[in-house]
DNA sequence: CAATATACCTGGATGC
DNA sequence: TGCATCCAGGTATATT
């Protein structure tokens, strides 16, 4: 159920434990996720390989192998890893096994299968990594996450700042909670059309934006997040949402009474009061 | 081109 | 208890 600071927690996570060691064996299931399980990439380019690092990229996680090829990993909506020895139990929709040289399993755990798994091939790693790079947005830690670029991204566009925030092509990894949340923070309305926005507006969503993922990370996301299997830690950042979720409740920092609606389909929720309507 | 609708899936919550 | 309905954290593609 990851947005970015989850895949964040999994990747920080997943880090110590996997750097250094050789996938020894893959399994996989017989359903396909949003794509084809890439099954002969795995066996040719991942099997008997060692990790040497795993990195992040939107929400992409990018295991990399020793020999330069990388397994790209997204959980979509549903998606888990899990860390365990290798006797345990199989979950239904257990959809990728990948056995290390210890005796402990990765496995990928997906009910929805809204979930990819990718491989860039050792030969290839370099022009894959760069087309995929390409589809993807700012990443709101990175350098070029500004108000100048945010002003220019939205100039001349009516839609919504929330479904700017949640368009991955112009802006990775924040999602609908986030967007929500970070809004709120920010005091912007949710419907305010993009453009409308201010530099100074654009600077207190960015300047929000990383605070709330960042204390997201550090709460250890908002997921029931049993990625380490019984080492691992909850997410508690769910106890901190200020609107998410939180229909018609006080909000807490004025007390009116939160709104919910639904915007692209997504839940959408604001304060009313600090959260002005736009100008129309 | 920009914006929205739809499709992809399962499972949990809710209501009758 | 059973059944129908709605909703869910994402993204690619089709459609207006």
């Amino acid at each position: 159920m990851p947005e970015l600071p989850e895949v964040e927690v999994t990747r920080r996570g997943l880090l110590a434990p996997l750097t250094g060691r050789t996938i020894h064996q893959i399994t996989w299931s017989v359903h396909r996720l949003r794509t084809e399980i890439p099954h002969r990439l795995l066996e040719e380019q991942i099997a008997r390989q060692q990790i040497r690092t795993i990195d992040r990229r939107a929400k992409y996680l990018l295991l990399r192998m020793a020999s330069d090829a990388t397994l790209v990993i997204h959980l979509g909506m549903t998606g888990k890893l899990g860390l365990m020895p290798q006797e345990t139990g199989r979950h239904k929709h257990d959809h990728l096994l990948l056995l290390l040289d210890n005796g402990l399993e990765l496995r990928f755990n997906d009910s929805r299968r809204f979930g990819t798994i990718a491989v860039w091939p050792a030969e290839h790693v370099i022009a894959c990594e760069q087309a995929f790079s390409e589809k993807e947005g700012l990443e709101p830690f990175g350098d070029e996450f500004t108000p100048e670029n945010l002003l220019r991204l939205a100039r001349n566009r009516q839609a919504p700042v929330k479904s700017l925030l949640m368009n991955a092509r112009l802006i990775a990894g924040i999602g609908n909670i986030y967007a929500n949340e970070l809004l709120f923070a920010a005091r912007i309305h949710p419907l305010t059309p993009a453009g409308q926005l201010s530099a100074l507006q654009w600077q207190r969503i960015i300047a929000e934006a990383r605070q709330v993922l960042q204390t997201a990370i550090e709460a250890g996301g908002s997921t029931i997040s049993d990625f380490l299997g019984a080492s691992g830690h909850p997410g508690y950042f769910q106890l901190q949402f200020k609107v998410y979720g939180r229909k018609d409740l006080p909000c807490l920092m004025c007390g009116h009474h939160l709104v919910k609606t639904t915007l692209a389909g997504r839940a959408t929720y604001y304060c009313p009061s600090c959260q002005p309507a736009p100008r129309t």
